[in-house]
RNA sequence: CGGGGUGUGGCGAAGUUUGGUAUCGCGCUUGGUUCGGGACCAAGAGGCCUCGGGUUCGAAUCCCGACACUCCGACCA
């Protein structure tokens, strides 16, 4: 790739400046843009548009398994919030509180809703009484606020927009069959829909979830070499079910507390396609979330019967796929430029000569093959090839992860790898206490990603301390 | 929250050191010619120089403060 010639020009090269590349990105291809307010940023149409593909496709899976959904309010009092210990103390200092109605001192302080697990709870105590009334599997897209010290598009804001899962189950077992359940659910979109290779596993006692059991994450290797966790799901026992009163009776005629799990996937994981895929000519979308798959560039569109050739065209694949045709009075080059930028999966090229020999030409964009393609067979041959596309941005990331991840059982074999510029994920045995996770992140710069469910016996030590291993664990610096 | 950087038409910048009529490129509008990798010509429109104080005859420029964005840390799903 890096000997094709850079055609866009405006986008800071990945090579020079990551973090510029990104937010070049996002600027430029239309994405969003910053409102007035700290941290939050207008999600513009086109990442909407991606954003709405995500979300009907989770939802259909979400509702597939059994899920309704639900809108829960956004305003949680503080005395509701406080009602679990280890929640409100790891939310508290990223909470928005309102104080005042109209000019009006509140009685109580209200947060906005960081997350909803206590307004869930509330509401199933309400709710749930027998053993018939579970499970409960509820789920609400929604956006949440948190008061973030550093913010980045997508990747850390504000107020983000997500979804959250909240299940009620009559056993231990039964929820946490759901909480694996929906971590699958996030792997297989992740690889499937959004062509990103994930690692399910098992997050350290210190990264899991305030108030959580245990909780359980996909992690994401980004071009940079760092990781991203993009989605969890969460195991909560019946800690918070306690902690809320919300009981049940059970079929042997006894009361007792229902098994809860909560899991989410939020708009971050924009953020995880455009540093998965995106190279410097800019965004690369998977032709299944792309909001337009092809687009079709009129060469010489003043000329007799060019135009309505290429609305021909358009309107016999819109059948099969997301098509439009730029017929606006930029030059073809401009075109070729913007529609790269934005990372639409296919273009489709048709001009004067083309019409007389009954072709087009097709350029793919994640390795700008071009391929002249009969007008007969474009309803077969253009559903082919954005599939091509979809699978060969999966072989490439998955690729890209492989030589990236480094299997390590030497601690100072592990401090030189993670100093390297682009870390990428650390495979290396672990002793999953605490003391050797700090030590780690002191040393090495890196946070345990997750103890993948794929165990692997790298050697019998720690990597650490060198006291017995009990888990083989991803290691990495993460957004 | 600590340390750095930046803030000038829609976007990107010059001008700030040494105070003196607001500049350039891109984009935008109109008309014309173009059209297979960001076309060209001509004529136009558009600016409380982030905001608030101060110094000065005079401030984009100097001083004080605020805010926002951004990078590196810390924190953080």
């Amino acid at each position: 790739m890096s000997e094709q010639k850079k055609l866009v020009n405006e986008i800071t090269s990945m090579d020079e400046d990551f973090a510029k590349w990104y937010t070049d990105i996002v600027k430029k291809a239309e994405l969003a843009s910053y409102s007035g307010l700290k941290g939050c940023m207008v999600v513009r149409p086109y990442a909407t548009a991606i954003w709405e593909n995500i979300r009907n496709e989770l939802d259909r899976r979400f509702k597939e398994l059994g899920h309704e959904n639900i809108m829960m309010p956004m305003f949680i009092p503080e005395s509701l919030l406080q009602r679990e210990k280890d929640h409100v103390v790891g939310f508290a200092p990223e909470v928005a509180w309102v104080t005042h109605g109209g000019e009006e001192k509140l009685a109580e302080r209200i947060c906005v809703r960081p997350t909803s697990e206590t307004l869930f709870c509330e509401h199933y105590a309400e709710i749930i009484h027998s053993y018939r009334d579970l499970p409960k599997l509820y789920n609400q897209w929604c956006s949440v606020v948190r008061w973030e010290k550093t913010t980045r598009p997508f990747l850390r804001t504000t107020e983000f927009f997500w979804q959250e899962g909240h299940t009620m189950h009559e056993t231990a077992q039964e929820a946490m069959d759901e909480t694996e359940q929906m971590l699958n659910v996030y792997a297989d979109f992740c690889e499937q829909c959004l062509a990103i290779p994930v690692i399910k596993g098992r997050k350290s006692e210190k990264e899991k979830f305030a108030g959580a059991e245990a909780t359980y994450t996909i992690e994401a290797l980004m071009h940079d070499g760092k990781a991203l966790q993009s989605g969890t799901s969460h195991y909560f026992g019946d800690g918070f079910a306690r902690a809320f009163d919300i009981k049940f009776t059970g079929r042997d005629n006894t009361l007792s507390y229902p098994h809860q799990t909560s899991w989410g996937m939020s708009t971050r994981i924009i953020g995880a396609i455009i540093m998965t895929h995106g190279d410097d000519n800019g965004l690369v979308l998977p032709p299944f979330i792309a909001p337009t798959q092809v687009v079709l560039v009129p060469i010489a569109q003043h000329k007799e019967g060019v135009l309505d050739k290429a609305n021909e065209i358009m309107e016999r694949l819109s059948k099969v796929c997301r098509i439009k045709v730029d017929d606006s009075n930029n030059s073809p080059g401009w075109k070729f430029a913007e529609y790269e930028m934005k990372g639409v999966p296919l273009r489709i090229e048709i001009g004067p000569r083309d019409i007389e020999n009954n072709q087009c030409v097709v350029v793919r964009r994640d390795n700008r093959e071009k391929i002249v393609v009969s007008l007969d067979a474009l309803e077969t041959e253009i559903p082919a090839l954005l599939k091509a596309v979809q699978d060969g941005l999966y072989e490439k990331a998955l690729k890209h992860r492989e030589s990236m991840t480094t299997r390590v059982t030497d601690l100072d074999e592990f401090i030189a790898i993670a100093s390297r510029p682009q870390t990428g994920f650390i495979k290396a045995m672990w002793c999953c206490e605490r003391e050797c996770e700090e030590k780690l992140k002191e040393i090495a710069g890196v946070t345990s990603r997750c103890m993948p469910f794929e165990q692997e016996q790298l050697s019998d030590i720690c990597v650490c301390c060198g006291k017995p291993a009990k888990a083989m664990t991803y290691w990495g610096k993460a957004y």
